[in-house]
DNA sequence: TTATTATTTGCAAATGATTCGCATTTGCAT
DNA sequence: ATGCAAATGCGAATCATTTGCAAATAATAA
């Protein structure tokens, strides 16, 4: 075992999306195991390439494919989700029970996560209307610092 | 004048477009009015492939790096709106006053467009309670019909 | 523990959408 | 009609992402 897999042990307590990964028949790979590590530590929406980064002080060998790999893998198993703000590259984060929605400050890229309830209903009650049956959604909302005195 | 372009004349009425590429400076060439004259019969929400398929029904020597370099001085001009439902490319409609959120049939690709007032609202309400203006918005559903019996 | 085997990985090459460089063409003001 | 900046067409470049394949490895059976 390489000194920089000592601190992802194979034999810590398994986490809910190695959990899921064992649930679905999939390999704990070293890899794995460090891009779920790394997943949980995220607070924010990072890209592949952030992702592979932030892998590569773990584990430096891995593979950035690695990382799309996997992405794509935990995207299908709905253990994280996939977005598409206007940067032209997805961004991921873990999924969670509760729903959000993103409100993206477009002069910074910074992120701001919110519920709004009624919004969430809404939405039902529209697809109702038209005869569907909603399965998913993306809210985004694109702003400006209101006290922000720049421009 | 090659025969192609006999439907689409330089002399008609100008259209909404029209007026606006020549009020900002542009050049009216024959590309750009193609590309209008098709924008302005498309009812869906075409891609570029798409659109330079429209496009060269009329002028088969239309290159599609054209289309491209079209649509973004349109977008960026506020004339269109560019989507990213989630099949990975760009898709367009022209821009119009009232604004509305689109429903994706997952089983068909259907896109159906609707309104709601009070869902425009509460988005502005939550933009100004985090301290943003709010620019602009993406509001996308993505469903199946109810109805639909298959699987 | 070791052998077995199907998965997974790393690498580099392929892909697909989109953009760009540059020589040539073309609106449009004079 | 003339001149020139803007626009086009072409193919090459770019960028994010995917894929083929040989080597490595996790899960399993022995």
């Amino acid at each position: 075992m390489k000194a920089s897999n000592m601190e992802i042990s194979k034999h810590a307590e398994p986490t809910r999306l190695e959990k899921i990964c064992i649930g679905k028949g999939l390999r704990m790979t070293e890899q794995r195991r460090i891009i779920i590590h790394v997943l949980s530590q995220s607070e924010d929406h990072p890209d592949i390439e952030t992702l592979h980064k932030r892998v590569s002080t773990i584990d430096p060998i891995i593979s950035i494919a690695t990382v799309y790999r996997t992405m794509r893998l935990f995207e299908e198993s709905g253990v994280v989700e996939r977005h598409e703000f206007q940067d032209g590259r997805s961004r991921y984060e873990e999924a969670s029970d509760d729903h959000h929605d993103h409100l993206i400050d477009l002069r910074s890229g910074e992120v701001i996560e919110f519920i709004n309830e009624e919004i969430e209903r809404l939405q039902h009650q529209i697809a109702e209307e038209h005869g569907y049956k909603l399965l998913s959604h993306k809210l985004e909302l694109y702003g400006v610092p209101v006290d922000d005195r720049r421009r």
